[in-house]
DNA sequence: CGCAGTTTTGATCCCCTTCAAGTTGGGTGG
DNA sequence: CCACCCAACTTGAAGGGGATCAAAACTGCG
């Protein structure tokens, strides 16, 4: 079941039959484990493989000149790094083990094969990607254009949602294994300003805070980062009711 | 040859056999004009249709409920709307029409044959995909970790290089139907400070302003923007020498 | 226990925003 | 051919959201 994320992830695409769900299990030989802090591809690579995050966090991310970090995209559980599978080219970013990672190796032409048998997993790869990009388009929108109140408040609903898809938060409780430095360095923002914003949160009673974030009113928190799980393309409207 | 653009953008990734260009110019029966500020596709829409900008400028922006308004791309000939074919699914975003625009409207299965009967266009559309997605997160890094000056010096930088790719700029000399407060919008600042910084790079000598914008000091420019043209995974690394 | 990384808090600064007003220039109608 | 208008550009002055700098408190862990 290591490729269970995913299943997960794809089924919220596209329902997926046992045949295809079979499918994806059998893409599982090659699996590796990343520490923490390693970076599992970095700018200038041109993989061989696909690789898909099965346990852990990790970060899409680049560097300035000046030594600033920008972190592109959160991939958890179930997200791949990079499914263009078909055009070699080298990577115009690095990715970062955030936690300890397990991930798979999946050879290129494995990907290629499952998706000239089913349509159904053809049609959750490009979602996929769709929804990739609409993520992308949304941290843009959030770091252009919204106040760091609204900005992580979006944060905390995308990932709310993302986590729930592959099982990994409970009705509003997010473990989030991420520091303050790397919460700004996702939103635009310097770990200070995150770090007074993150308590404004709280007291706004939006936030719990402990060990793991808590979402103590999503409702709130929605309307806060004016978020519209739409863009997300789900088949289920509605992770949360 | 109205696909011509279409053409030119894609040899940029692969090299193309006469075949495959005449595949794609057969892509065009439905051609359509957007007027000015017209939407071309609307949030919500579930187009039938894949578009492709024939000629003219549009962009895709989304807007929030304080009325601001956040461009998340330009759209230039050669450039597609939504080639997520096989999924069918609602617009999380708008486009509209910058200029005049010539649209054509190619049915998805056209699409589909094109890419099942020959491999150097799946490989630059899907190359194509991946470079949207590559400007969309410099663009990212622009607008959440770099200043004004080096933001615009690195959009300019970007769009040189993408309408000289389809034959729309000399040399560094660009014609940008974009009025500063859409430079904002795509920035993620006010008119205001675009107006000041572009005066800030006319000083520095980088660009000369008039009916047309003109670079006036490529490499400056790139440096200024830390402009890196790799991200646009192109055959020719530079179009500029 | 001690260190290193993270979180928290305070004080000050600045890039960019906001507000406001003036200017320019192309388009339109009389 | 000029009067008018509106959209875009320009410039100035003042304010604020977030940055920067600095230091203290907390955390986990070897």
């Amino acid at each position: 079941m290591l490729f269970e994320p995913v299943i997960r992830k794809l089924s919220a695409f596209e329902r997926l039959s046992g045949g295809e769900v079979h499918a994806i299990q059998k893409l599982g030989r090659d699996l590796r484990v990343f520490h923490k802090y390693r970076d599992i591809i970095t700018e200038g690579d041109n993989p061989d493989f696909v690789h898909v995050v099965l346990a852990g966090w990790a970060a899409r991310y680049s560097v300035l000149p000046d030594g600033g970090r920008m972190i592109t995209a959160f991939l958890i559980p179930g997200d791949f790094c990079d499914i263009h599978v078909t055009t070699p080219s080298a990577m115009d970013h690095s990715i970062l083990a955030i936690t300890d990672c397990k991930v798979a190796f999946v050879q290129k032409h494995a990907i290629e094969e499952v998706t000239r048998s089913t349509v159904a997993l053809t049609r959750a790869f490009w979602r996929s990607t769709l929804v990739d990009e609409a993520i992308l388009r949304q941290w843009l929108v959030c770091v252009g254009r919204r106040n760091a109140k609204a900005a992580l408040a979006h944060l905390l609903c995308e990932l709310h949602v993302r986590l729930q898809l592959v099982g990994l938060a409970d009705n509003g409780d997010l473990h989030l294994p991420l520091t303050q430095t790397e919460l700004a360095d996702a939103t635009g923002l310097t770990a200070v300003h995150v770090n007074r914003t993150l308590r404004a949160l709280r007291q706004d009673g939006l936030i719990d805070e402990g060990p793991s974030i808590r979402l103590r009113d999503i409702a709130g928190l929605r309307e806060a980062g004016d978020f519209n799980p739409q863009y997300l393309h789900l088949r289920t409207p509605n992770v949360t009711a």
